[in-house]
DNA sequence: GTGTTCGTATAAGGGATGCTGATGTCGTGG
DNA sequence: CCACGACATCAGCATCCCTTATACGAACAC
């Protein structure tokens, strides 16, 4: 199982054409052909069903490993390359709700900041494309963030903060002292996956429900706080980072909002600094 | 970077001579030879110093990646081919601490039991070596062991137990109706990596020392505690499965002896009556 | 210092692999 | 019914990679 063909195979299925994936991998109509049927003799199974270009059950088993695997090629090629690399620009990958002032403060010499969900901010620094990752999520306290394994990374939790319900004024539940998520399951939540994503809620507190209600696709937490406000749903997020409408601690189950710093071995220098700041 | 070049890269490494993998692979001598060489050329950097043939810091790199990236091809291929195997032998791979009298009752139709490591024991499902693993060790109540992550599987608790240290009779400490392991770090430890590792005791109860004494490398508990009874240094295991020595149970941290269920997703037939015998 | 030996690197040749361009085949839409 | 779009197949050719043969270099003995 060549990662080529595996590559290919993964263009194949996004773009839905062997001759789109063709184009975009560079290669002719025929190549590609040859590629899948090279990867379906290899395994003994169809793959993926022609016009239209879908993937089987099989093809769609492979499709959950060729990306980690792919990623991990990646990562492999750039933990080697970090050997010898030469200090360049200062990459940060941090969560949408990573960013605190003191958080922002410590980022001295940070050449981008790029904001993306947990897993993909620790992709990028396995893969090289990023020097720090500031991962986010909910987890219960002190309990580590459960990230994707994507190779031998330096993990230390940075930060862990109260969350709150946020609802519009006038709800029925916004003069509570606290509330409890086993209560709230029933109702519309503000699906908003890259600032809170709602699975990963229902991992965290062990429950079913959580109704997605509208779908927010950005990650500014401001604007999920609004539409909470507003009443087109709830939304759990940290104290800081909702600036409107009525919160309201949760109590149980016990979960707080965890930021975690991720970064590979690090060369003296200002990546190394930048780890020193944050975890001070 | 072609996967057969990393698994020779690994064998020369574990060989520590380009012969010896050319003669295990089945290769000639020149073929590892251009073989390293090309994954050099490709990375860029020497991966292993010659005469003596041991890998150099970039080469240590790629190895801690090697590992995983092939396991996770193993899992690939093994998936995929789950889908239209016939149901064959019923293997099992269990911790050495997983089979209690009642664990062991729930194995009917088991063909081939397999004692390994909670690492290896998942390595082996991922791998298609084994249908079940029956995955063992230290964590907080209630918390998930931290099993590799080696692709899309079902992992489900299956029992938590209570854990006592092991004293030879006469012990200063054998009084004691409960025992904190901080008082403990600087005692003598039974060395058993297979039975209940060290390094994962220190990471659960986030501690350093734990001094190890005599090394056991088998993976029989009773022998381990036997060791511990005579003297030879101290062990930690669940309460059922300590037969001699003083036990007195570890009060602080909270930690307990979790077994968990890891398997793929399994068509109906003896695997998946296995898993509902052991998880009702 | 010199010779022997062991082990890796290099060179040349041949077979397999994999890409391109041309053409075939099948399903869809006019 | 025909034309068109899209994937499969085929032939040809370049490249890659393995084998055999040989060169090179370090360690060791004397």
């Amino acid at each position: 199982m060549d990662p080529h063909l595996l590559s290919t195979f993964v263009t194949v299925v996004a773009e839905g054409s062997f001759s789109a994936a063709a184009d975009r991998l560079g290669y002719t109509q025929p190549a590609v052909s040859q590629q899948i049927a090279a990867l379906e003799a290899d395994l003994g199974v169809p793959l993926l069903t022609r016009r239209p270009v879908r993937p089987t059950r099989a093809g769609e088993r492979l499709l959950e490993h060729a990306g980690p695997l792919l990623l991990r090629l990646r990562a492999a090629r750039a933990d080697v390359a970090r050997l010898s690399a030469q200090p360049r620009a200062l990459t940060v990958a941090a969560g949408p709700l990573a960013l605190t002032a003191d958080t922002a403060a410590a980022l001295a010499g940070v050449t981008t900041l790029r904001i993306a969900g947990a897993a993909t901010a620790v992709a990028l620094v396995a893969s090289g494309e990023a020097d720090l990752a500031l991962a986010d999520g909910p987890a219960a306290p002190s309990d580590p963030l459960n990230l994707p394994d994507t190779g031998p990374l330096t993990t230390v939790g940075v930060r862990e903060e109260e969350l709150v319900v946020v609802l519009p004024e006038g709800h029925p539940l916004a003069g509570r002292p606290g509330l409890r998520l086993d209560d709230l399951a029933d109702a519309l939540w503000v699906d908003a996956p890259e600032v809170m994503p709602l699975d990963r809620l229902r991992a965290v507190a062990r429950l079913d429900g959580l109704r997605p209600g509208i779908r927010y696709e950005g990650h500014d937490p401001a604007v999920a706080a609004r539409l909470a406000a507003a009443g087109h749903g709830l939304t759990l997020l940290p104290a800081s980072a909702a600036p409107c409408g009525v919160r309201v601690p949760l109590v149980a189950p016990r979960i707080v909002h965890r930021v975690e710093l991720v970064h590979a071995a690090l060369p003296p220098g200002p990546a190394a600094e930048v780890v020193r700041a944050l975890t001070s």
